[in-house]
RNA sequence: CGGGGCGUAGCGCAGUCCGGUUAGCGUAUCUGGUUUGGGACCAGAGGGUCGCAGGUUCGAAUCCUGCCGCCCCGACCA
């Protein structure tokens, strides 16, 4: 039965149990590619749905561009050509054809499409191509738009949820007059991506910019959010890009100003991605299962009927309902699981394992002592209740679990993050304790290479709020005046 | 694409070296009963192209050849 290894006997192992166990995904026929099953896409769906109202909120709007791109859209740009060259999927025929010699289906040699098509890695050269019939004047712009959509990389090693062939996320493009209002726009996505996972998914997130190393195939800048997992790992969980005049040039597209000058558009795009989910199985999770903030959680509670005969059930089943009532009355969702089939041992577990927020328990005691037992899924406390104080306390707990998550969660980022002043140090730090490493570097490509060479760890961004401090580059020695963050990154 | 491991019931595995009853165990499923405050117990039942294709043999899950797929570790990446 669902015994998960620990995190601490096989991090990468628990992870995969988790997912399969909490019924989130599982792999599919298809190599690289994962089955969201219900459980797992409600979680995305509830992400969905606050991103998506906060994208509007912020000015968006949603549209479709298609799922096929044009292979000679791709070279157009030629940063973004190299950076996704080696992971396109290509669609080089239309039609299948009942092979005479054998009677199973082949690819039709005769339909071989005159321009192959590239399934989309990422949407910026159809939108531009695109974007390029809708501009002709300063009066078109800003133009916001965001999709929800699928896409595709033919990753060589691929991990549920953290990295997969297929997976869903969101992308927007935006198109401005100005460079000022660009990277303005790219940065206020960036603060919505940051509350986003700091409010909802109680995670806390440092924002940054990437090195060019590690810079958006295309970009002049990529903002992030970094994340830490709680093996030590780095998890980049948020990128918005500011794309300069990059894809402009590349797809021709100019408008005309205000002072009667044909320019150049400068451009944004930003997403996330499922692998969000990934983010929060492994933010907060622990060896009895999944952990999900209440604010994004499918169920927040469950009661659980313990009793020994039907008048037991169903007096329980009364105070049960009028308990959901209530709950339901005030927003929150509950689920009464008075399943014969199951004991209440194996539901409390079983809901552990799919990190529902709060349980109550109610069994013949507390019909006696009109009682309720309230246990939280975060700490695992439980507590016995008077029933008429019930619902107050779940509504609070609601609003504890969130904040507990997210407290405990950034405790443990802070704990983790180690200044090392020279290169011994760092060493010892990622070979002892992990976590994000804040040291100074030179600002080359050539350092960063050789550390990642020597150490496998990255600069995962230069964080926004870095003070300014003059320094010597772990690795070189030579002059810094601020410190990055390293660390070892999924 | 390199190195390692593995394909046998829904899932997890034994059996393979050394060929020989009707292919077995745990779990899950179904039936009946007893149970029910932390993953219950007893009894019974159903469920298999042994990854695929050839070959050797009186006889192949087991030996040989070829192929396919998956997982882990590396190189690449959100």
């Amino acid at each position: 039965m669902a015994n998960l290894t620990t995190r601490e006997a096989d991090y990468s192992k628990w992870y995969n149990e988790i997912v399969e166990q909490a019924d989130l995904a599982q792999h599919s026929d298809v190599k690289g590619c994962m089955v969201i099953k219900p459980y797992g896409y409600a979680i995305w769906e509830n992400m969905r749905d606050v991103l998506d109202r906060f994208f509007k909120e912020t000015g968006h709007q949603n549209a479709y561009f298609p799922l096929f791109i044009p292979k000679s859209y791709m070279s157009r740009e030629a940063a973004h050509v190299e950076g996704f060259a080696k992971e396109c999927a290509v669609v080089t025929h239309y039609r299948l054809k009942v092979d005479e010699a054998t009677g199973g289906i082949i690819v039709d040699p005769d339909a071989k499409l005159a321009e192959e098509l590239i399934v989309r890695p990422t949407s910026e050269t159809i939108i531009w191509n695109t974007y390029k019939g809708w501009i002709q004047s300063y009066r078109d712009l800003p133009i916001l738009i965001n999709q929800w959509a699928n896409v595709v990389r033919w990753e060589m090693r691929t991990r549920l949820f953290l990295r997969t062939s297929e997976f869903l996320w969101q992308e927007g493009h935006t198109a401005h007059s100005t460079k000022t209002e660009a990277i303005q726009e790219a940065r206020m996505m960036l603060d919505v991506y940051e509350k986003f996972a700091e409010e909802w998914m109680a995670m806390p997130v440092i924002k940054g910019v990437k090195t060019a190393n590690e810079r958006f195939a295309g970009a002049e800048d990529t903002y992030c959010i970094e994340a830490l997992m709680q093996d030590g790992k780095a998890l980049q969980a948020g990128t918005s890009h500011f794309l300069g005049q990059n894809f402009a040039k590349a797809f021709d597209v100019k408008f005309a100003s205000k002072e009667g000058t044909m320019d150049y558009v400068w451009a944004t795009s930003w997403g996330v991605s499922t692998r969000l989910m990934g983010a929060l199985i492994m933010t907060h999770s622990d060896d009895k299962g999944l952990v999900v903030p209440p604010k994004l959680a499918p169920l927040q509670v469950v009661i659980v009927p313990i009793y020994k005969d039907d008048s037991q059930l169903e007096q329980i089943g009364e105070v049960a309902h009028g308990i959901m009532k209530e709950l339901k009355a005030k927003g929150i969702s509950v689920k009464y699981d008075d399943d014969d089939s199951k004991r209440s041992g194996w539901k409390f577990a079983e809901y552990e394992l799919k990190g529902i927020p709060v349980r109550l328990a109610m069994g013949p005691r507390d019909l006696e002592n009109k009682t309720i037992e309230v246990v939280r899924r975060d700490t695992g406390e439980k507590q016995l209740v008077a029933l008429d104080s019930v619902v107050g306390l779940v509504e609070q707990l609601m609003v504890d679990i969130q904040q507990n998550l997210f407290n405990r969660a950034k405790d443990f980022r802070t704990a983790n993050i180690t200044k090392a002043e020279n290169w011994d140090e760092f060493l010892s730090i990622l070979k002892n304790k992990g976590g994000f490493i804040s040291a100074h570097w030179d600002g080359t490509s050539e350092t960063e290479d050789k550390i990642k060479e020597l150490t496998k760890a990255t600069i995962r961004c230069i964080p926004l709020d870095a003070e300014q401090e003059e320094g010597m580059c772990v690795y070189s020695g030579a002059p810094s005046h601020q410190r990055v963050l390293f660390a070892i990154a999924y």
